[in-house]
DNA sequence: AAACCGGGGGC
DNA sequence: GCCCCAGGTTT
C-alpha cells in the first residue's frame, strides 16, 4: 500500500503548510503524497523503537481499555504498577463489574483524577449488563460508556480492534502541530479537528493498531516538549516545524490562569486508640475520599504574594473552634474565652499539596483542651476509626504522607507495599 | 469555551 | 518554580 505511494515532494509541503499556518490563511491543501513515505519511515521506526509496556503484550481490549484509561495525564512509569495491580486482583470486566466502589478506589488510591475510577466501574458494569460482557467494539456503543471520550474511544478501537478511529492525545497533538506546521492554538476545535482527519488518512493507509501507538510513542521519545530529537525522527522529511527551524515553538499553548491558595485546618483527634476522620462530600474535588476533620480557608487574593504560609492567625482559631463545636455535638458558637485562650492548639505537621487548579497548605493541629471521647455520638461525615483499621480508608496522597508521618512506627497506610 | 478534576517527574 | 503528561465531564 504505502510502497506504491510517490515521493515527489520531499519537504516543500511542509514548508508551504506552516507558513499558511502562520499567516492564519484557511485550510491546508491535501497531503497524502508528500507524507506517504513519512508514514511509512513512521511506521518502520515504530517497529525497531517500541518500549516493551505492559499492554504492548496483550490483545484484551479490556486491558488495553484499562491502560488507556490510566494513562490519561498520567506518566507511563507512574501507571505500570498500578496496571499490574489493578489486573491482579480484576483480571477481567466481569471482575470490576462484581467488585465494590470501595475497593476499585483503593486500587486507584495515588493515581489522582479518581473519577476515572468511579467512571471504570460503572462502565464495567453496563458492559456486563448492556452488552453480554463484551466490550463492544463499534464507536456508538463503546464511547457511550462513562470516561469513554474521543481519545480513549479512538486509541481503544484503533489498538484493540484495528478500526481506523484517530486517537489524538497531548503527545499526538504535538507531534502533528509540529509536522503539519499549525501555529494557531492547539485548543482550538478546528485544530483538533484537522489533526484528526490527517490521522485518520494514515490510519487508513496502514495497520491502525501500529500507527495509533506509532505517532504516540513518537511523541513520547522524539518529538517530545523540551528539546526533541529532531535527527532521530522518522517524520523529519515531512516535518513543516523543522523545516523552519522552530520545532520547539509549537504547539502554541495559551497560558494558565493562577492557583487559587487555600490554608486547610486538620485536627488530630485521638482517644482511646482510635482516630476521628472525616469522608469528603460524593462530588467535586477528592469526591468520597477520607480526611482528618477539617475546615478549608482559601487564601484572599491579597494575601497569596505575602506570607500565605505562617503560624496560625487569629481567624484560624475562630474556625476551628467553629469545628470543635460541631464534633461536640453544641449548636452554640464557641465563646470568648475559648477563642481566645493561648496555646490550646498544638501543630503537629505542615504539608503542601499543588492540584491542576489550586493550592493546599495542610496544618494538623491537636487541640488540647478537647474531650471528645469514641463514646460520644459525632455528625455525620465524622466517624471514629481505630488506628489499626486507617490503612483500608482511601486516603488522598496528601493525607497518606500526613498520616504515615504521624502514625510512625504503626502500620503504613498504602494498599500494596511495592506501589510507589 | 471554560472550569473542574490529582499527582508526579523533568528541567 | 514551570511544564506537561496515552483526557473526560460539567456548566
Amino acid at each position: 500500500m504505502l510502497a506504491s505511494v510517490s515521493r515527489s515532494h520531499p519537504q516543500g509541503v511542509g514548508v508551504q503548510l506552516y507558513r499558511r499556518a502562520l499567516d492564519g490563511s484557511g485550510r491546508s491543501m491535501p497531503h497524502s503524497e508528500a507524507e506517504g513515505d513519512d508514514l511509512q519511515r513512521l511506521v518502520d521506526w515504530y517497529q525497531g523503537a517500541k518500549r516493551d509496556l505492559p499492554w504492548r503484550r496483550t490483545d484484551d481490549p479490556y486491558r488495553i481499555w484499562l491502560s488507556e484509561t490510566m494513562l490519561q495525564q498520567t506518566r507511563v512509569e507512574t501507571v505500570i504498577p498500578y496496571y499490574h495491580a489493578f489486573l491482579s486482583r480484576f483480571p477481567t470486566v466481569g471482575d470490576l463489574a462484581a467488585a465494590a466502589p470501595d475497593e476499585v478506589a483503593k486500587l486507584w488510591q495515588g493515581l489522582g483524577y479518581y473519577a476515572r475510577a468511579r467512571n471504570l466501574h460503572r462502565a464495567a458494569q453496563q458492559v456486563v449488563s448492556k452488552f453480554g460482557g463484551v466490550i463492544p467494539s463499534n464507536p456508538e456503543d463503546f464511547s457511550s460508556l462513562p470516561g469513554v471520550g474521543p481519545y480513549t474511544a479512538g486509541a481503544v478501537l484503533s489498538i484493540a480492534f484495528g478500526q481506523p478511529t484517530p486517537a489524538v492525545d497531548g503527545n499526538v497533538l504535538r507531534v502533528m502541530a509540529r509536522f503539519l506546521g499549525i501555529a494557531d492554538p492547539v485548543r482550538q476545535p478546528a485544530v483538533k479537528r484537522r489533526i484528526e482527519a490527517v490521522l485518520q488518512a494514515w490510519l487508513e493507509q496502514d495497520n491502525p493498531r501500529v500507527v495509533t501507538q506509532a505517532v504516540m510513542e513518537l511523541g513520547a521519545t522524539v518529538c517530545v516538549p523540551t528539546r526533541p530529537d529532531c535527527g532521530a525522527c522518522p517524520l523529519l522529511a515531512g516535518c513543516a516545524a523543522r523545516a523552519a527551524g522552530r520545532q520547539t515553538e509549537l504547539p502554541v499553548k495559551s497560558p494558565k490562569p493562577r492557583k487559587q491558595k487555600v490554608r486547610v485546618l486538620a485536627l488530630w483527634c485521638e482517644a482511646d486508640g482510635q482516630l476521628l476522620v472525616q469522608r469528603r462530600p460524593a462530588e467535586g474535588l477528592l469526591a468520597g475520599m477520607w480526611q482528618l476533620p477539617a475546615i478549608e480557608m482559601p487564601v484572599a487574593s491579597a494575601e497569596q504574594g505575602l506570607a500565605a504560609a505562617g503560624p496560625p492567625a487569629p481567624r484560624d482559631d475562630c474556625a476551628v473552634a467553629e469545628l470543635l463545636a460541631v464534633l461536640s455535638g453544641r449548636t452554640r458558637q464557641p465563646d470568648r474565652a475559648e477563642v481566645e485562650s493561648n496555646g490550646w492548639l498544638v501543630e503537629l505537621a505542615v504539608a503542601r499539596h499543588v492540584f491542576t487548579h489550586l493550592e493546599w497548605e495542610v496544618h494538623v493541629l491537636r487541640p488540647v483542651a478537647w474531650t471528645g471521647h469514641p463514646d460520644q455520638p459525632v455528625p455525620e461525615t465524622f466517624q471514629w476509626v481505630a488506628m489499626a483499621d486507617l490503612p483500608q480508608l482511601v486516603w488522598p496522597r496528601v493525607y497518606e504522607r500526613l498520616l504515615e508521618q504521624l502514625l510512625r512506627p504503626f502500620t503504613a497506610v498504602r494498599a500494596s507495599a511495592h506501589l510507589p
